[in-house]
DNA sequence: GCGGGCCAATGACATTTGTCATGGACAATA
DNA sequence: TATTGTCCATGACAAATGTCATTGGCCCGC
Protein backbone atom coordinates (compact mmCIF):
# COMPACT_ATOMS: atom_id res chain seq x y z
CA UNK A 1 0.00 0.00 0.00
CA UNK A 2 1.45 2.80 -0.82
CA UNK A 3 0.61 5.86 1.71
CA UNK A 4 0.44 9.55 -0.13
CA UNK A 5 -0.17 12.99 1.77
CA UNK A 6 -2.10 15.51 -0.48
CA UNK A 7 -1.50 19.18 -0.73
CA UNK A 8 -3.81 21.81 -2.50
CA UNK A 9 -5.23 24.77 -1.26
CA UNK A 10 -8.30 23.97 -2.72
CA UNK A 11 -10.60 21.92 -0.09
CA UNK A 12 -12.74 20.66 -3.39
CA UNK A 13 -10.20 19.28 -4.93
CA UNK A 14 -7.74 17.61 -2.62
CA UNK A 15 -11.32 15.87 -1.06
CA UNK A 16 -12.21 14.87 -5.07
CA UNK A 17 -8.35 13.95 -5.93
CA UNK A 18 -8.66 11.66 -2.69
CA UNK A 19 -11.84 10.18 -3.13
CA UNK A 20 -9.88 9.45 -6.50
CA UNK A 21 -6.85 7.91 -5.70
CA UNK A 22 -8.65 5.62 -2.63
CA UNK A 23 -10.29 4.08 -5.08
CA UNK A 24 -7.21 2.81 -6.70
CA UNK A 25 -6.33 -0.80 -4.56
CA UNK A 26 -2.71 -0.08 -3.56
CA UNK A 27 -3.28 3.85 -2.71
CA UNK A 28 -4.16 5.62 0.18
CA UNK A 29 -3.98 8.87 1.29
CA UNK A 30 -3.29 9.01 4.90
CA UNK A 31 -2.57 12.95 5.17
CA UNK A 32 -3.87 16.61 3.10
CA UNK A 33 -2.68 20.13 4.13
CA UNK A 34 -3.81 23.23 2.39
CA UNK A 35 -0.45 24.67 1.87
CA UNK A 36 3.24 23.45 2.55
CA UNK A 37 3.44 24.22 5.87
CA UNK A 38 4.63 21.59 7.94
CA UNK A 39 4.42 19.40 5.16
CA UNK A 40 8.07 17.31 6.76
CA UNK A 41 6.86 17.11 9.94
CA UNK A 42 3.12 15.40 8.55
CA UNK A 43 5.33 13.19 6.26
CA UNK A 44 7.03 11.81 8.71
CA UNK A 45 4.03 11.31 11.61
CA UNK A 46 2.43 9.77 8.70
CA UNK A 47 4.76 7.68 7.62
CA UNK A 48 4.16 9.23 3.44
CA UNK A 49 5.53 7.28 0.94
CA UNK A 50 4.57 9.94 -1.91
CA UNK A 51 4.01 13.43 -1.44
CA UNK A 52 1.54 15.15 -4.06
CA UNK A 53 1.79 19.25 -3.92
CA UNK A 54 0.72 21.64 -5.95
CA UNK A 55 2.33 24.71 -6.76
CA UNK A 56 0.86 28.24 -5.65
CA UNK A 57 -0.28 27.92 -2.13
CA UNK A 58 -0.56 30.80 0.16
CA UNK A 59 2.69 30.63 2.86
CA UNK A 60 4.34 27.67 1.68
CA UNK A 61 4.38 26.81 -2.15
CA UNK A 62 5.09 23.51 -3.70
CA UNK A 63 8.71 23.70 -4.62
CA UNK A 64 9.52 25.00 -1.78
CA UNK A 65 7.86 22.16 0.23
CA UNK A 66 9.76 20.15 -2.53
CA UNK A 67 12.82 21.00 -1.27
CA UNK A 68 12.28 20.95 2.00
CA UNK A 69 11.23 17.36 2.29
CA UNK A 70 14.04 16.64 -0.22
CA UNK A 71 16.47 18.03 2.77
CA UNK A 72 14.99 15.80 5.37
CA UNK A 73 14.64 12.62 3.28
CA UNK A 74 16.13 12.08 0.26
CA UNK A 75 15.12 9.78 -2.37
CA UNK A 76 13.25 8.13 0.60
CA UNK A 77 10.38 10.32 0.11
CA UNK A 78 8.90 10.89 -3.80
CA UNK A 79 7.63 14.29 -4.59
CA UNK A 80 5.14 14.59 -7.64
CA UNK A 81 4.24 18.03 -8.38
CA UNK A 82 0.72 18.29 -9.60
CA UNK A 83 0.00 21.95 -11.01
CA UNK A 84 -2.52 24.20 -13.18
CA UNK A 85 0.19 25.40 -15.12
CA UNK A 86 2.56 23.36 -16.91
CA UNK A 87 4.95 26.28 -17.03
CA UNK A 88 8.53 25.31 -18.23
CA UNK A 89 10.02 27.50 -15.36
CA UNK A 90 8.11 25.48 -12.96
CA UNK A 91 8.80 22.19 -14.26
CA UNK A 92 12.91 23.00 -14.07
CA UNK A 93 12.79 24.36 -10.65
CA UNK A 94 10.79 21.56 -9.27
CA UNK A 95 12.72 18.71 -10.91
CA UNK A 96 16.48 21.68 -9.49
CA UNK A 97 14.11 21.36 -5.94
CA UNK A 98 14.30 17.30 -5.76
CA UNK A 99 10.96 16.55 -7.01
CA UNK A 100 10.37 13.22 -9.22
CA UNK A 101 7.19 13.69 -10.85
CA UNK A 102 5.43 16.70 -12.54
CA UNK A 103 1.86 16.65 -14.10
CA UNK A 104 -0.37 18.93 -14.46
CA UNK A 105 -4.18 19.02 -13.65
CA UNK A 106 -5.81 18.48 -16.90
CA UNK A 107 -3.85 14.98 -17.65
CA UNK A 108 -6.21 11.89 -17.56
CA UNK A 109 -6.82 10.14 -14.38
CA UNK A 110 -5.44 7.02 -14.84
CA UNK A 111 -1.67 8.70 -15.84
CA UNK A 112 -1.78 10.11 -11.79
CA UNK A 113 -2.33 6.59 -10.43
CA UNK A 114 0.78 5.68 -12.73
CA UNK A 115 3.31 8.79 -12.06
CA UNK A 116 2.33 7.69 -8.60
CA UNK A 117 3.50 4.47 -8.80
CA UNK A 118 6.21 5.07 -10.97
CA UNK A 119 7.92 7.83 -8.47
CA UNK A 120 7.65 5.32 -5.84
CA UNK A 121 9.69 2.89 -7.76
CA UNK A 122 12.14 5.75 -7.98
CA UNK A 123 11.37 6.81 -11.45
CA UNK A 124 10.30 9.83 -12.76
CA UNK A 125 7.34 11.00 -14.15
CA UNK A 126 7.48 13.70 -16.53
CA UNK A 127 5.29 14.47 -19.54
CA UNK A 128 7.26 14.62 -22.61
CA UNK A 129 5.98 17.66 -23.82
CA UNK A 130 6.09 19.77 -20.80
CA UNK A 131 9.88 18.45 -20.84
CA UNK A 132 10.55 19.41 -24.11
CA UNK A 133 9.24 23.12 -23.49
CA UNK A 134 11.40 23.53 -20.77
CA UNK A 135 14.53 22.80 -22.74
CA UNK A 136 13.27 25.10 -25.28
CA UNK A 137 12.66 27.43 -22.90
CA UNK A 138 16.04 27.65 -21.37
CA UNK A 139 16.47 28.43 -18.00
CA UNK A 140 15.42 31.80 -16.85
CA UNK A 141 18.01 35.09 -17.71
CA UNK A 142 16.48 36.85 -15.33
CA UNK A 143 18.30 38.49 -12.07
CA UNK A 144 16.96 38.78 -8.82
CA UNK A 145 16.04 42.54 -9.09
CA UNK A 146 14.96 41.98 -12.14
CA UNK A 147 12.66 38.85 -10.78
CA UNK A 148 11.48 41.56 -7.91
CA UNK A 149 10.51 44.33 -9.63
CA UNK A 150 8.32 42.50 -11.92
CA UNK A 151 6.53 40.59 -9.83
CA UNK A 152 5.88 44.27 -8.23
CA UNK A 153 4.59 44.84 -11.78
CA UNK A 154 2.22 41.95 -12.35
CA UNK A 155 -0.64 44.27 -10.64
CA UNK A 156 -0.44 46.58 -12.63
CA UNK A 157 1.47 49.17 -10.26
CA UNK A 158 3.31 52.15 -11.62
CA UNK A 159 7.14 52.70 -11.81
CA UNK A 160 6.47 54.95 -8.85
CA UNK A 161 4.84 52.10 -6.87
CA UNK A 162 6.68 49.69 -7.15
CA UNK A 163 9.66 51.74 -6.66
CA UNK A 164 8.24 52.13 -3.21
CA UNK A 165 7.74 47.69 -3.07
CA UNK A 166 11.05 47.17 -3.45
CA UNK A 167 13.03 50.00 -1.24
CA UNK A 168 14.87 51.51 -4.54
CA UNK A 169 14.95 54.61 -6.49
CA UNK A 170 12.47 55.35 -9.90
CA UNK A 171 15.09 55.63 -12.04
CA UNK A 172 16.74 52.32 -11.06
CA UNK A 173 13.86 50.50 -10.94
CA UNK A 174 13.20 52.16 -14.14
CA UNK A 175 16.92 50.36 -15.07
CA UNK A 176 16.18 47.19 -14.51
CA UNK A 177 12.80 46.65 -16.12
CA UNK A 178 13.89 47.82 -19.29
CA UNK A 179 16.68 45.15 -19.12
CA UNK A 180 14.12 42.77 -18.03
CA UNK A 181 11.50 43.82 -20.89
CA UNK A 182 14.79 43.54 -23.61
CA UNK A 183 15.27 39.61 -21.83
CA UNK A 184 11.49 38.61 -22.73
CA UNK A 185 11.21 40.42 -25.65
CA UNK A 186 8.50 42.37 -24.91
CA UNK A 187 7.28 46.36 -25.00
CA UNK A 188 6.40 47.25 -21.47
CA UNK A 189 6.63 46.35 -18.11
CA UNK A 190 3.07 44.55 -17.91
CA UNK A 191 3.62 42.72 -20.82
CA UNK A 192 7.17 41.53 -19.43
CA UNK A 193 5.48 40.61 -16.40
CA UNK A 194 3.25 38.67 -17.61
CA UNK A 195 5.41 36.78 -20.35
CA UNK A 196 7.94 35.68 -17.44
CA UNK A 197 5.32 34.20 -15.31
CA UNK A 198 3.82 32.01 -18.01
CA UNK A 199 7.36 30.71 -18.74
CA UNK A 200 7.51 30.32 -15.21
CA UNK A 201 10.03 33.06 -14.30
CA UNK A 202 8.82 34.58 -11.53
CA UNK B 1 -30.99 9.43 -7.20
CA UNK B 2 -30.14 12.79 -8.24
CA UNK B 3 -28.23 12.51 -11.63
CA UNK B 4 -25.47 14.79 -12.63
CA UNK B 5 -23.41 16.48 -14.99
CA UNK B 6 -19.93 17.63 -14.53
CA UNK B 7 -18.39 20.53 -16.37
CA UNK B 8 -14.79 21.63 -16.16
CA UNK B 9 -11.89 22.06 -18.06
CA UNK B 10 -9.63 20.37 -16.34
CA UNK B 11 -9.23 15.67 -16.75
CA UNK B 12 -8.32 14.95 -13.08
CA UNK B 13 -10.30 17.83 -11.60
CA UNK B 14 -13.53 16.01 -13.35
CA UNK B 15 -12.21 12.92 -12.15
CA UNK B 16 -11.78 13.71 -8.57
CA UNK B 17 -14.75 15.54 -8.39
CA UNK B 18 -16.79 12.65 -10.05
CA UNK B 19 -15.00 10.42 -7.83
CA UNK B 20 -16.33 12.73 -4.57
CA UNK B 21 -19.85 12.98 -5.50
CA UNK B 22 -20.13 9.42 -6.41
CA UNK B 23 -19.60 8.35 -2.62
CA UNK B 24 -22.63 9.96 -1.93
CA UNK B 25 -25.88 7.45 -1.65
CA UNK B 26 -28.11 9.73 -3.24
CA UNK B 27 -26.05 11.30 -6.03
CA UNK B 28 -24.24 10.15 -9.19
CA UNK B 29 -22.70 11.53 -11.77
CA UNK B 30 -23.56 10.58 -15.53
CA UNK B 31 -22.15 12.51 -17.84
CA UNK B 32 -19.02 14.65 -17.50
CA UNK B 33 -17.61 17.36 -20.56
CA UNK B 34 -14.54 19.28 -20.85
CA UNK B 35 -16.52 22.70 -21.82
CA UNK B 36 -19.22 24.13 -21.68
CA UNK B 37 -19.86 23.07 -25.79
CA UNK B 38 -23.35 20.71 -26.28
CA UNK B 39 -24.25 20.80 -22.37
CA UNK B 40 -27.45 21.13 -23.74
CA UNK B 41 -27.65 18.00 -25.55
CA UNK B 42 -25.74 16.22 -22.98
CA UNK B 43 -28.47 16.91 -20.33
CA UNK B 44 -31.46 15.88 -22.03
CA UNK B 45 -29.21 12.62 -23.35
CA UNK B 46 -28.47 11.52 -19.63
CA UNK B 47 -31.65 12.86 -17.95
CA UNK B 48 -29.22 14.88 -15.76
CA UNK B 49 -31.55 16.31 -12.70
CA UNK B 50 -28.25 18.77 -12.00
CA UNK B 51 -25.59 20.62 -13.79
CA UNK B 52 -22.01 21.48 -12.12
CA UNK B 53 -20.25 23.77 -14.35
CA UNK B 54 -16.99 25.44 -13.98
CA UNK B 55 -17.09 29.16 -15.29
CA UNK B 56 -13.56 29.59 -16.94
CA UNK B 57 -13.48 26.93 -19.90
CA UNK B 58 -12.06 26.96 -23.65
CA UNK B 59 -15.02 27.50 -25.84
CA UNK B 60 -18.32 27.89 -24.09
CA UNK B 61 -17.75 29.52 -20.63
CA UNK B 62 -20.08 28.32 -17.35
CA UNK B 63 -22.36 31.47 -17.68
CA UNK B 64 -22.96 31.26 -20.96
CA UNK B 65 -23.83 27.16 -20.65
CA UNK B 66 -26.04 28.57 -18.19
CA UNK B 67 -28.06 30.66 -20.27
CA UNK B 68 -28.64 27.51 -22.43
CA UNK B 69 -29.92 25.18 -19.79
CA UNK B 70 -31.95 27.68 -18.50
CA UNK B 71 -33.45 28.71 -22.14
CA UNK B 72 -33.64 25.01 -22.94
CA UNK B 73 -35.35 23.86 -19.37
CA UNK B 74 -36.20 26.14 -17.60
CA UNK B 75 -35.77 25.14 -13.67
CA UNK B 76 -36.50 21.50 -14.63
CA UNK B 77 -32.71 21.05 -14.25
CA UNK B 78 -30.94 23.14 -11.85
CA UNK B 79 -27.95 24.63 -12.05
CA UNK B 80 -24.57 24.97 -9.99
CA UNK B 81 -21.55 27.08 -10.55
CA UNK B 82 -18.54 25.58 -8.82
CA UNK B 83 -15.35 27.93 -9.82
CA UNK B 84 -12.02 28.93 -8.69
CA UNK B 85 -12.61 32.44 -8.25
CA UNK B 86 -15.78 33.63 -5.98
CA UNK B 87 -15.59 37.08 -7.97
CA UNK B 88 -19.18 38.93 -7.77
CA UNK B 89 -19.23 39.75 -11.69
CA UNK B 90 -19.54 36.07 -11.97
CA UNK B 91 -21.59 35.40 -8.93
CA UNK B 92 -23.98 38.22 -10.37
CA UNK B 93 -24.01 37.06 -14.23
CA UNK B 94 -24.45 33.26 -13.15
CA UNK B 95 -27.51 34.29 -11.37
CA UNK B 96 -28.37 36.35 -14.14
CA UNK B 97 -28.05 33.41 -16.07
CA UNK B 98 -30.48 31.45 -14.62
CA UNK B 99 -27.82 29.50 -11.79
CA UNK B 100 -29.59 27.82 -8.70
CA UNK B 101 -26.45 27.68 -7.07
CA UNK B 102 -22.61 29.61 -6.67
CA UNK B 103 -19.92 28.08 -4.87
CA UNK B 104 -16.19 28.45 -4.94
CA UNK B 105 -13.47 25.21 -5.02
CA UNK B 106 -12.35 26.32 -2.13
CA UNK B 107 -15.76 25.40 -0.19
CA UNK B 108 -15.63 22.02 2.03
CA UNK B 109 -16.54 18.87 0.49
CA UNK B 110 -19.51 18.42 2.60
CA UNK B 111 -21.31 21.91 1.50
CA UNK B 112 -21.06 20.65 -2.23
CA UNK B 113 -23.21 17.62 -1.42
CA UNK B 114 -25.43 19.85 0.53
CA UNK B 115 -25.74 22.95 -2.30
CA UNK B 116 -26.80 20.07 -5.14
CA UNK B 117 -29.34 18.81 -3.12
CA UNK B 118 -30.59 22.26 -2.39
CA UNK B 119 -30.63 23.41 -5.83
CA UNK B 120 -32.17 20.12 -6.95
CA UNK B 121 -35.03 20.59 -4.18
CA UNK B 122 -35.97 23.91 -5.91
CA UNK B 123 -33.52 26.13 -3.64
CA UNK B 124 -30.69 28.90 -3.74
CA UNK B 125 -27.08 28.15 -2.88
CA UNK B 126 -24.85 30.42 -2.70
CA UNK B 127 -22.47 31.12 -0.29
CA UNK B 128 -23.35 34.80 2.33
CA UNK B 129 -20.62 36.20 2.06
CA UNK B 130 -19.95 35.96 -1.92
CA UNK B 131 -23.44 37.34 -1.72
CA UNK B 132 -22.67 40.13 0.61
CA UNK B 133 -19.73 40.87 -1.80
CA UNK B 134 -21.55 40.74 -4.83
CA UNK B 135 -24.62 43.11 -3.73
CA UNK B 136 -21.12 46.15 -2.48
CA UNK B 137 -19.29 45.48 -5.38
CA UNK B 138 -22.39 46.44 -7.48
CA UNK B 139 -22.90 45.53 -11.13
CA UNK B 140 -20.24 46.28 -13.83
CA UNK B 141 -20.09 50.26 -14.57
CA UNK B 142 -17.74 49.41 -18.20
CA UNK B 143 -20.04 49.68 -21.15
CA UNK B 144 -19.19 46.94 -24.24
CA UNK B 145 -16.55 48.80 -25.54
CA UNK B 146 -14.17 49.22 -22.43
CA UNK B 147 -14.70 46.09 -21.42
CA UNK B 148 -13.39 45.02 -24.85
CA UNK B 149 -10.13 47.58 -24.72
CA UNK B 150 -9.72 46.04 -20.78
CA UNK B 151 -10.12 42.68 -22.24
CA UNK B 152 -7.09 43.58 -24.73
CA UNK B 153 -5.32 45.13 -22.05
CA UNK B 154 -5.08 42.19 -19.83
CA UNK B 155 -2.07 40.76 -21.80
CA UNK B 156 0.24 44.09 -20.95
CA UNK B 157 -0.44 44.94 -25.10
CA UNK B 158 0.49 48.66 -26.18
CA UNK B 159 -2.48 51.32 -26.81
CA UNK B 160 -1.37 50.72 -30.72
CA UNK B 161 -1.88 46.86 -30.56
CA UNK B 162 -4.99 47.41 -28.77
CA UNK B 163 -6.42 49.40 -31.12
CA UNK B 164 -5.40 46.87 -33.94
CA UNK B 165 -6.89 44.53 -31.88
CA UNK B 166 -10.46 45.75 -31.46
CA UNK B 167 -9.97 47.62 -35.09
CA UNK B 168 -10.34 51.29 -33.66
CA UNK B 169 -8.02 54.14 -33.78
CA UNK B 170 -5.28 54.61 -31.10
CA UNK B 171 -7.55 57.85 -29.90
CA UNK B 172 -10.46 55.85 -29.22
CA UNK B 173 -8.81 53.24 -27.32
CA UNK B 174 -7.05 55.84 -25.23
CA UNK B 175 -10.51 57.69 -24.83
CA UNK B 176 -12.22 54.29 -23.99
CA UNK B 177 -9.05 53.29 -21.56
CA UNK B 178 -9.21 56.52 -19.69
CA UNK B 179 -12.88 56.44 -19.07
CA UNK B 180 -12.53 52.66 -18.31
CA UNK B 181 -9.39 53.68 -15.63
CA UNK B 182 -11.54 56.15 -13.82
CA UNK B 183 -14.56 53.94 -13.25
CA UNK B 184 -12.00 51.13 -11.83
CA UNK B 185 -10.47 53.98 -9.71
CA UNK B 186 -6.85 52.59 -10.79
CA UNK B 187 -4.12 54.88 -12.65
CA UNK B 188 -3.57 52.55 -15.80
CA UNK B 189 -4.70 50.27 -18.21
CA UNK B 190 -3.36 47.27 -16.90
CA UNK B 191 -4.10 47.73 -13.24
CA UNK B 192 -7.51 48.53 -14.34
CA UNK B 193 -7.68 45.34 -16.41
CA UNK B 194 -6.87 43.74 -13.59
CA UNK B 195 -9.35 45.03 -11.08
CA UNK B 196 -11.97 44.85 -13.88
CA UNK B 197 -11.25 41.28 -13.84
CA UNK B 198 -11.08 40.36 -9.81
CA UNK B 199 -14.71 42.14 -9.81
CA UNK B 200 -15.83 39.82 -12.45
CA UNK B 201 -16.49 42.61 -14.48
CA UNK B 202 -14.13 41.17 -17.41
C1' DG C 1 45.33 42.34 -10.62
C1' DC C 2 41.96 42.66 -14.13
C1' DG C 3 37.62 42.04 -16.46
C1' DG C 4 32.79 41.09 -16.32
C1' DG C 5 28.26 40.98 -14.32
C1' DC C 6 25.02 42.58 -10.94
C1' DC C 7 23.31 46.30 -8.41
C1' DA C 8 22.34 51.16 -7.49
C1' DA C 9 21.81 55.79 -8.93
C1' DT C 10 21.45 60.12 -11.84
C1' DG C 11 20.44 62.59 -15.95
C1' DA C 12 19.03 63.41 -20.80
C1' DC C 13 15.97 62.40 -24.39
C1' DA C 14 12.40 60.32 -27.37
C1' DT C 15 8.22 57.92 -27.18
C1' DT C 16 4.05 56.49 -25.09
C1' DT C 17 0.31 57.19 -22.12
C1' DG C 18 -3.58 59.35 -19.99
C1' DT C 19 -6.48 63.43 -19.59
C1' DC C 20 -9.32 66.65 -21.58
C1' DA C 21 -11.90 69.29 -24.99
C1' DT C 22 -14.41 69.17 -29.04
C1' DG C 23 -17.42 67.50 -32.71
C1' DG C 24 -20.45 64.20 -35.04
C1' DA C 25 -23.50 59.92 -35.53
C1' DC C 26 -26.78 56.98 -33.56
C1' DA C 27 -30.16 54.97 -30.44
C1' DA C 28 -33.07 55.19 -26.51
C1' DT C 29 -35.92 57.79 -23.51
C1' DA C 30 -38.80 61.58 -21.80
C1' DT D 1 -38.55 67.15 -30.61
C1' DA D 2 -35.02 67.41 -27.20
C1' DT D 3 -31.95 65.19 -24.10
C1' DT D 4 -28.73 61.73 -22.69
C1' DG D 5 -25.40 58.16 -23.15
C1' DT D 6 -22.39 55.41 -26.02
C1' DC D 7 -19.26 55.25 -29.60
C1' DC D 8 -15.81 57.13 -32.76
C1' DA D 9 -12.34 60.30 -33.96
C1' DT D 10 -8.91 64.23 -33.76
C1' DG D 11 -5.84 67.28 -31.46
C1' DA D 12 -3.30 69.48 -27.59
C1' DC D 13 -0.82 68.94 -23.51
C1' DA D 14 1.34 67.20 -19.24
C1' DA D 15 3.08 63.24 -17.11
C1' DA D 16 4.94 58.74 -17.25
C1' DT D 17 7.71 55.36 -19.45
C1' DG D 18 11.54 53.17 -21.62
C1' DT D 19 16.17 53.69 -23.54
C1' DC D 20 20.72 54.93 -23.08
C1' DA D 21 25.02 56.78 -21.21
C1' DT D 22 27.67 57.30 -17.33
C1' DT D 23 29.61 56.56 -12.68
C1' DG D 24 30.78 53.80 -8.70
C1' DG D 25 30.77 49.68 -5.48
C1' DC D 26 30.96 44.80 -4.82
C1' DC D 27 31.80 40.07 -5.90
C1' DC D 28 33.61 36.36 -8.54
C1' DG D 29 36.40 33.99 -11.92
C1' DC D 30 40.53 33.91 -14.65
Amino acid sequence: MIRLLLADDQHLIRAGLAALLNLEEDLEVVHQLPDGTGVVDAVREHGVDVAILDIEMPQVDGITATQHLSEAFGTEVAVLILTTFGRAGYLQRAMTAGAQGFMVKDAPAEQLAAAIRTVHDGGTAVDSTLAAEALSTGTSPLTDRERDVLKAALTGASVKDIAAAVHLSAGTVRNHLSSAIGKTQTSNRSEAARTAQLKGWL
